[in-house]
DNA sequence: CGTGAATGCGAGCTATTGCTCATGTTATAC
DNA sequence: GTATAACATGAGCAATAGCTCGCATTCACG
């Protein structure tokens, strides 16, 4: 193996025409399939050429290097995780803070069930790609609009250091819910997972059990 | 890189002389060091090999590939993790829930400060074994003594499905410090993590909110 | 058209890896 | 002391890997 050696910080040239984006997106494709059907492990670059149909020297030429696949292919998923959460964070001053945390673990549930195979190889086999590895953003960034959203409604929690308290809620969550799309599917599809994660959430963060879980439910919808 | 090529399920000799088991160990030692300081991308047979001050040769007579030292390596690593829960389990009839609960957590915290940064590349960096992978082994014993645990006291536990709410719970815990170790160390040594995961399982579990938490700690002293 | 730029190709270079094997050295058994 | 088994060595093989570079093809546009 060819050690990475950082080749220069290349930055590739962005493709111009619609031929080139198309080779872009065929070559991310393939990529894609090509981990979610062989791992990590079976991640070549001459492998994603040869699957996506063109050749290595085209690949090369978007793609400064093998990390730039992967760091394109995680942009991506990151865009579509957040779209939803940002959209739920902006309303929580306007609705009960239950109500906004079934939303956005609601919200989670379905970001992980689409192309539930890569969101998992991504983020569970792919080395880290150092400080800008998308976990970490994606993470803290999450962190901030979750705080923020709380404080909305402060006098509602029953929490001391809420910074704390954003870290173990967010955490907790995002990590059951990942975990789940392999162990637990069907608790997931059903709403099982969402509702006991949604009490338990809510619980730690109010003080209060969360009882009149199914009217609260219905009220939501 | 040669393929991983299965070499044949090949059970290499077991060291018998003291000469021997002290080479063994050595070469563990120097994987371990190499993994924690350049992570799985580093760790090479001929650097383990080198870096131990044995020959690669050596290293072949005693583990039949590079996989078989990762899974001694996390063997080693899992059977310190089980020590304590075994014992916390055992004795989960004789104390009050959040009692247990607590031990648990504080054992588990216990467990993930020793030698942590070997604990984070072995569960974060290095691929996924087959099905005998530690992660899924210990994983899942450590879900059935919690849930036989549980259910010693379920008369206390105000959760519907034990079996999701075990999940839940398991995952939580080790999720929240595992990557506490990266992130929030300090807490992790403070207590304060631990302190609002019992509550927040505590809570989840009994349906009841642990307010007076100072004097359950004292108690448990 | 024709010309330069954009795009595409793929044989093959260089580096490195996991692992073997022929050979040497040390301990144990008698 | 000698034979046998255990232990150790390290040069080097086979297999890839990441990536380059000289050249071919296609496009935009006058």
């Amino acid at each position: 193996m060819a050690k990475l050696k950082k080749t220069s910080a290349n930055p590739r040239k962005a493709p111009a025409q619609d031929r080139s984006r198309a080779t872009v997106d065929v070559i991310l494709d393939a990529a894609a399939r090509i981990l979610v059907k062989g791992g990590y492990a079976a991640f070549t670059t001459n492998r994603v050429a040869e699957t996506a149909g063109v050749s290595v020297g085209s690949l090369y030429q978007y793609f400064p290097n093998k990390e730039s696949l992967l760091g394109e292919l995680m942009r991506r998923h990151v865009e579509e995780l957040e779209r939803g959460m940002v959209a739920i964070t902006a309303d929580a001053a306007k609705r009960p803070l239950a109500e906004t945390i079934r939303a956005l673990i609601e919200d989670n549930v379905r970001a992980h069930l689409v192309d539930p195979a890569l969101h998992q190889v991504l983020s569970e086999e792919v080395p880290r790609l150092g400080p800008l590895d998308w976990r970490i953003a994606y993470g803290s960034r999450a962190a901030m609009r979750v705080r923020a959203a709380l404080e909305t409604r402060r006098s509602e929690l029953a929490v001391g250091d809420l910074d704390l308290a954003v870290y173990l809620v967010t955490g907790a969550v995002e990590s059951a819910i990942h975990d789940a799309v392999a162990d637990r599917p069907d608790d997931l599809r059903s709403g099982a997972l969402t509702e006991e994660l949604t009490r338990m959430i809510v619980g730690y963060l109010t003080g209060k059990p969360l009882s009149a879980r199914r009217s609260l439910r219905a009220a939501a919808e």
